[in-house]
DNA sequence: GCGACAG
DNA sequence: ATCTTGTCGC
């Protein structure tokens, strides 16, 4: 269990998170090493940022682990926007696996100019075909856009990719034991709700032929926090 | 008042 | 993220 201090403030999110997923792949790479995995899908972006350099960048960075940046929602930035045409796009996306590139305007890829069409370091993908809303992956740190879809898919039993999933799974149920039990709404009596605490305010992978590479995701905080003034409460 | 808003 | 309301499938 973790309590993180920082912030939510979106463009900063890798401030919040990213020192105790740090920890916990030092821990594991001096407790565990033969569990540490071949590369991490980060629950947020990765090149797919304002400055070009999300969570999952820097976490690839300070692990110097293959990282996969994937987002639930498009983090409408460098020109692009989640508008009827994008919306459009994503109803096209037939089946599970089929995807398109998400090009900004500037013109530039990680900031430098490049005076030549922009390669896409993201795309929104249909993780699975019993899914209409996407996923939005973005390059991380060692490994390429493509390869970077490819597993997200395969890692796909639902729309959330299993290792993000199970560590989402996991970390609520965790908290859900340890502060009070909410537990999962009942959606049984509409007028069942706990008071708030809070008035306002506050308010490279498939080397030879062994297959199942990866493994072992980061997902981080949860969502028990929103209780004091700010937040706290995080997990694993 | 309205749009944005990774988690 | 969280919260609501509503729909659909098993």
């Amino acid at each position: 269990m973790v309590s993180l201090t920082a912030p939510y403030v979106s463009g900063f999110l890798a401030f919040r998170e990213v020192p105790f997923l740090l920890e916990l792949v030092q821990q594991l790479r001096e407790k565990e090493p033969g569990l540490m995995p071949q590369v991490l899908l980060v629950d947020g972006n990765g090149v797919l940022h304002h400055r070009g350099f999300g969570v999952a960048c820097h976490l690839g960075v300070l692990t110097d682990l293959p990282c996969v940046g994937v987002a639930k929602k498009l983090l409408q930035v460098d020109g692009l926007e989640n508008n009827a045409l994008h919306k459009e796009k994503i109803r096209l996306l037939q089946t599970r696996g089929d995807s398109f590139p998400l090009l900004g305007d500037s013109g530039t890829v990680l900031g430098m100019p490049t005076g030549q069409p922009s390669p896409s370091l993201s795309q929104a993908l249909r993780s699975h075909d019993r899914s209409t809303r996407p996923l939005y992956i973005s390059v991380g740190h060692r490994m390429s856009l493509e390869a970077a879809v490819r597993l997200t898919c395969c890692c796909c039993r639902f729309r959330i990719p299993e290792p993000v999933r199970q560590a989402d799974i996991s970390s609520r149920e965790h908290i859900r034991k340890s502060l009070g039990l909410p537990g999962p709404r009942t959606l049984r009596s509409p007028k069942a709700q706990r008071p708030v605490a809070c008035p306002k305010r506050d308010s490279g992978e498939s080397s030879g032929g062994a297959p199942s590479p990866q493994r072992q995701a980061d997902r981080t905080t949860p969502g028990g926090r929103r209780s004091t003034a700010q937040h706290q409460v995080g997990q694993r």
